[in-house]
DNA sequence: CACAACTATATTGCGTGCAATGCTTTGTCT
DNA sequence: AGACAAAGCATTGCACGCAATATAGTTGTG
């Protein structure tokens, strides 16, 4: 049986592409003062302020594990307040502070910026984006 | 300006892609006592047994400040072994053991049944594996 | 009402990724 | 040869991901 070649492998093309993608953002979030998944879970919150921490990990198929000292960090960075729900206790609303909102705008620029460096036509890019879906909403998988 | 959405951004859908990913291989290579890195790095050892480290690093776009600990862990577990070069004493050449070969064989069947959990038919996996490529060769992007 | 089962979040531990730094060895220049 | 930059790798520090566990609040059942 012949070996299995690294570059033939898809799981390697996307953990690469995911990385380099992550890089490419880097920089400019530096400067912001904000960590790649920070932003991630921030462009959730500027569609949906409010949402408990489950409902943040659901979209962003993230644990407490990672979410609550991530969450932590923005709330330190006052970007985010987390406050306890009333009717439940038990569950955390995360809200958008003003300066967590205005951080939108600043991003906007970056994203078409890094779009416009991949050297994708609207096509492929689409299709990339949505088989790269697919993958990501796999059924999990029995050995 | 309308705001940015998560489910629009190229790089969260190769960000998820590539953990769910990782996530199918995470038990067998579990029960076979290692993480989906040092599964990467030993199937460039499969190819190119005895490399040096920053070659290594090339292949999988990594620094020695992920290597040198990963390799480190391989080394205890007796799969590699590392010898300073005699010709430059600076590099270090990463040599499979016997137990590191073996693994090989163990590995294809879990390949397969991954793609095969994976619901993208063969032009659909070519296609995305070949995006994917492009994503990942991407120049440095300046803001 | 007592109490077990369950839910939502937080904490701990470990292995990455990656920037920054340090150390040793090699190459270069004069 | 001696000085000095550069290369190759290791180490440190920090922020994820994720499994395992802990803790507090809620629900269901008798």
């Amino acid at each position: 049986m012949t070996t299995a070649r690294l570059d033939d492998q898809l799981c390697f093309a996307l953990y690469a592409a995911s990385r380099r993608l992550t890089t490419a953002y880097r920089g400019t979030l530096t400067e912001l003062g904000i960590t790649y998944p920070q932003y991630l879970a921030l462009m959730v919150l500027w569609e949906s302020d409010g949402i408990t921490v489950s409902e943040l990990g659901k979209r962003l198929s993230l644990d407490s594990g990672t979410l609550s000292p991530l969450l932590k960090r923005l709330d330190l960075q006052g970007l985010v307040e987390r406050h306890a729900s009333t009717e439940d206790e038990r569950r955390v609303h995360v809200h958008l502070t003003g300066a967590g909102r205005d951080m939108s705008a600043e991003v906007g620029r970056l994203q078409q910026c890094v779009v416009d460096a991949i050297d994708l036509d609207a096509e492929e890019f689409t299709a990339l984006r949505a088989l790269a879906r697919r993958v990501a909403h796999l059924e999990p998988v029995r050995s």
